[in-house]
DNA sequence: ACATACCGTAAGTAATTACTTACCGTAAGC
DNA sequence: GCTTACGGTAAGTAATTACTTACGGTATGT
């Protein structure tokens, strides 16, 4: 599943602040490892990871190369969460009324 | 932050089933163990994981240990990604926007 | 052509980590 | 009491990984 690269990829604190300086728009590489403590081909990788996990896309701009979030990558990620909140609520809900049941008392 | 250690949770793919497998319900340490390729303890510490991270709580019932979702770390994670996906969408659109401004054409 | 700016990749390293087996504590049944 | 079932923790290990420096490749400007 690709939704195991994109959590990987936002698993790493370095890598998660490298996506969320392109949160409120692109950037290019230097100007992304401008802001961080880690030299600037680590943030090369870094983008290399969240693009393959389809968080991010690039296009070139001269010599230079300017990231932006992939819209489809993030949301495909969300309606992931979002299932699995619903599942889980639901779950959740199935819990509380057996264990009323469990405890022998009724229903509100 | 907290919604660290629940994408560094979600990150690993063992983990990951480990929680899917209480997605639909509780269960118990060694039945999710009975279902994964790994040894008890194993799924022992995925789970501390999992309960450090706010995504999971447990229950005593007897010797065993029921685990379950816990919605609210799970629901801070959601609403972190709903935040990002918004600011992303709005920087999505004004990118798009700028873009027609830069080649110089109208809009629409 | 030359110099400069920007970036990706290769190679090496230190640190993290996901697993294993062995062990110990606790709860329920005989 | 003893035994059995269940699970958390300790310790050790193999594999992953996040970083570094060094290098090469391409685009822009003089």
């Amino acid at each position: 599943m690709t939704n195991g690269l994109a959590l990987a990829a936002l698993a790493d604190p370095t890598r998660r602040k490298v996506f969320e300086r392109l949160r409120h728009g692109p950037a290019a590489v230097g100007e992304v490892a401008a802001l961080l403590p880690v030299s600037r081909p680590a943030v090369s990788q870094h983008l290399k990871a969240l693009k393959l996990a389809g968080l991010v896309i690039d296009r070139a701009d001269g010599a230079r190369r300017v990231y932006s979030i992939d819209p489809n990558g993030l949301g495909r990620l969300r309606h992931w969460l979002d299932q699995f909140w619903d599942d889980a609520l639901e779950a959740f809900r199935n819990e509380v009324e057996t264990s009323r049941k469990r405890r022998g008392r009724k229903t509100s």
